[in-house]
DNA sequence: TTGTAGGCGTTATCAT
DNA sequence: ATGATAACGCCTACAA
């Protein structure tokens, strides 16, 4: 094993402090709380730290002061353009007030979400951040005696007790079923996620299909092939629901990538967008604009949720109570062509 | 009051050990090495720890052990399309092993990298990932110092010293250049980032007009305006190459978001693509296929880059020397229908 | 297989 | 304003 033996190489507090010939504490309270070390010593201080190039060690400090710079945060995946503008925000806000952020990947896992919970706790993070509010039992076991700020974000249901910085799914739905009554078609159709554990889809289903039968419309829901691509199982719905005799004349997608296949396999199959069938997605993913025709979709607060959570564990950390541990964002239609 | 100020509220190693009996190195042999541990003991152990819920802490153990399962990665953004497969692979790759990672976004700015170099250093990480070579003096000084394993990705120079895992900007230029070069284009352009730092950018241009030049063929350069949003840079490209009384026949986008804006940009000014004037991207983002008419493309490499630099950093974490310490990787001319 | 002693690099606390 | 000392929670090294 190529291990390094202990403290290998790095300098330390205690040798830029021999060096400067001051104390430990002095340059301890140098970096924390310059105000409190005299000049003369703290210029002494700033030019050792440059030549030695010194940088303190985090661990050691957050061990000692019980107090990390480190956040925990889990989405379901990084590299979908959902939730993207989230983890940038967040990390971004953070990262200008010296906090790092640890990061993992659920794919809409409990499990998944479990172990990386787990493996977080053991940094013994300032606050953690999850997507939505579907946990194992475990994992709220862990994060109550955790005893530490959790936010659930891209979700809100008033009735829940974690933070919660997000938007109701179930209304989306709603606001989808206005949107869509309101032009009068009377055979809509949703199609749900292929990932499977998208649980949020099924409330945004919810809400768009009681809501319409309130009004005495039908949605036909159709269930893509598990754990398809999604552009492909946005084809595939497109088709199927095409090949009755009695065909859908709007489709509510569970998401951009499922509804831009849509697109496709419309204009391969002939059918016109929106005048045979129209086409609303969900997400306002960055290509939605430049497909043919325009998509119009339901734009999510992705990057305000990542700056608010910032926000809040920032505020929380300064010692402050947010005056709002509940923030409810909202969601947006972007009329384009395709509806 | 005896109230704690310090470990407020965790369990604790020595506490477990407490509960079950045992001194806390046998606990600690527990988590570390647990065939060390008698059966007895490690069943006793085992029920300790799932009563109180105890979860080592990482910080500790890392300080003490001076061996963090800690990285940092930084990359120009999270949120585009480009770099998110890396940040994926090789976070999910390295949760696998028990490692995280702490990320941070550069923006193109050599600025942005130090300070973010300079944060996790603090953390003492095993290991440190960059993107591209073009780093500010400090940078390459705190790196050399600390003395840690530093690989840079999305790049690759045979002649640089630090491990390198992607590929040649350069080359994939002359990829592009021969591609545009067989199929007889007289009049090609090629279009910069609007995202000002970008100099990988510069450098797959640099291939490009040097190999078609050597061929009798001069390339327009084109230089949007800086920072303007890449769709719309793109769009402005498309409009501009074309005003002139000797259009260009064929445009090299410096990325697929130009690239599709060219595309629309095209599609409302009448510009038939690709006969009129054809359109190559660089990055076959997932919307690529989606376009019309469907982007032909340059693929790199992007999730074998964060899954080879995560399994390098296992191996060597590991004690082992992997034998290619530098890892060059391939483009791959996506051909739709574009070009 | 198990335990003891000491230290990792920093900060809280209490003196001066 | 500065310093001495004792933690913080864990692991290495060595001993039994």
């Amino acid at each position: 094993m190529a291990r390094k033996r202990r403290g290998a190489g790095r300098v330390t507090l205690a040798e830029v402090a021999a060096s400067a010939g001051v104390s430990t504490m002095t340059v301890s309270r140098f970096f924390n709380s310059p105000d409190k070390v005299s000049p003369a010593q703290r210029e002494r201080i700033a030019q050792v730290v440059a030549e030695t190039g010194y940088v303190p060690n985090q661990a050691a400090g957050g061990l000692a002061s019980a107090h990390n710079r480190i956040v925990g945060m889990v989405v379901p995946n990084i590299s979908g353009p959902i939730f993207a503008p989230t983890i940038q925000a967040f990390s971004d806000t953070l990262g200008e007030h010296g906090y790092q952020v640890l990061l993992a990947s659920s794919y809409f896992s409990a499990e998944q979400e479990e172990r990386a919970v787990r493996a977080f706790l053991g940094w013994a993070p300032a606050a953690l951040v999850v997507t939505s509010h579907f946990h194992t039992e475990a994992t709220e076991r862990m994060l109550e005696q955790a005893a530490l700020p959790v936010l659930e974000t891209w979700d809100y249901r008033p009735e829940r007790q974690p933070i919660q910085i997000g938007f109701s799914h179930y209304e989306v739905g709603v606001l989808a079923a206005e949107a869509v009554h309101a032009r009068g078609y009377a055979r809509p159709a949703f199609v749900l996620n292929s990932a499977t554990g998208d649980l949020s889809a099924l409330e945004r289903c919810q809400g768009f299909t009681e809501i319409l039968a309130q009004k005495g419309v039908d949605v036909l829901v159709h269930t893509p092939a598990p754990d398809l691509a999604p552009f492909e199982a946005g084809e595939q719905a497109m088709q199927q629901l095409h090949a009755g005799a009695t065909p859908v004349d709007l489709i509510f997608f569970a998401n951009d990538n499922l509804a831009a296949g849509g697109l496709l396999a419309a204009q391969h199959a002939g059918i016109r967008v929106p005048e045979q069938c129209a086409v609303l997605g969900f997400g306002d993913y960055p290509f939605a604009r430049m497909l043919m025709p325009r998509l119009t979709t339901i734009r999510p607060p992705a990057s305000a949720i990542g700056e608010n959570a910032a926000r809040w564990i920032l505020a929380v950390a300064d010692g402050q109570v947010p005056e709002a541990p509940l923030e409810r964002l909202t969601c947006e239609v972007i009329v384009r062509d395709s509806l």
